[in-house]
DNA sequence: TAATAATCGTTATGCACCATATCAAATATC
DNA sequence: GATATTTGATATGGTGCATAACGATTATTA
């Protein structure tokens, strides 16, 4: 993400909105999927494509990408961390993190604060406008994004799916 | 992905391999996922990027990437179809979808044939050596990838995850 | 039938994401 | 005090994804 990029580049583009794969009765007929339909990549990376968009939608008026509120989130839950913390945490390579946080220091979401013990890191702090901003994307989030995922899949196979994916993303 | 590039490129790197969060005891102490570790699409992302590392590493022998897999896939499926009718099925994008063949096709995986009804479009074919690819790939994704799948998760849990995964990209 | 529109594969281009090497400043280690 | 390590940053390149536009061919229609 560059420094110029902002959120409404995610959201802007109407053919990202329908990126799916397409045989609206245009073609001779429906394909065969065959063994795809089985594979758990392929619908892992499907699945995946979609839920982000609706991320995009939902949260659209706070201009925020899923990687963003996620950042915004473990700077409110982790006060005190340097920039190589968080950007471990989250997977995120350092060299692409600083383009990140010029994005979101740029919007006063946050601030890089020079540490006292250790002049050579930055603390990571939320601005007030960052709070009030995350404060109103948990809401969208949650009122809009995973209550949409919940009403699709009903409450018991959306706890179940957080779970295997958890474990997927641990033990595997 | 570019004419040049092969499989190869995807496993290359070692940090590719090593891409999830860090946190091995080597910061100051593990720092708190909070409202994180509910999001669906965090988990999901993170899941995906697991899966697609396994699926890369159980069929490296044969040098194939999950989208190359599912477009050899495809064309057994359905033989006689042309680029755009592939490129469609799966979410490609048929400009994107041109370098994808010529990787394919310089392997001597498949082959683009001019149609006689119309002399636009070409007609993709898997060629022998890519009949036989797709059959060692085959094996190689149910009995080391998937399997590997299936035993994290257990059975019945594999399969619900595959239906709640497919039913997101449909009816999300 | 002739003119126009639509489709197919393709090229060019740009942006977003991910990964590596390298640097200066600051700190840690010996 | 000399050397090595860490931190944030820059530069760079690969890869995926998206749009515009083009020539060749086919479909439409005036």
């Amino acid at each position: 993400m560059t420094v110029s990029k902002t959120a409404s580049d995610a959201v802007r583009s109407s053919r990202a909105l329908r990126r799916e794969p397409v045989d609206p009765a245009g073609d001779d007929s429906m394909l065969q999927l065959g063994e795809l339909s089985g594979l758990l990549g392929y619908s892992l990376k499907r699945a995946q494509l979609k839920v982000f968009e609706d991320f995009l939608r939902c949260v659209a008026p706070l201009q925020l990408t899923p990687a963003q509120f996620s950042v915004l989130l473990l700077l409110d839950k982790n006060p005190g961390r340097n920039q190589t913390e968080i950007a471990n945490t989250l997977g995120i390579l350092r060299p692409n993190f600083v383009a990140m946080l010029d994005a979101l220091e740029s919007r006063d979401l946050c601030a890089r604060m020079r540490s006292t013990n250790d002049r050579r890191s930055h603390i990571l702090v939320l601005t007030d406008r960052g709070r009030a901003v995350l404060a109103r994307a948990k809401k969208l989030v949650a009122n809009k994004h995973e209550a949409r995922l919940i009403e699709v899949l009903g409450p018991a196979n959306h706890a179940a799916l957080l779970e295997m994916l958890a474990k997927l993303a641990q033990e595997f």
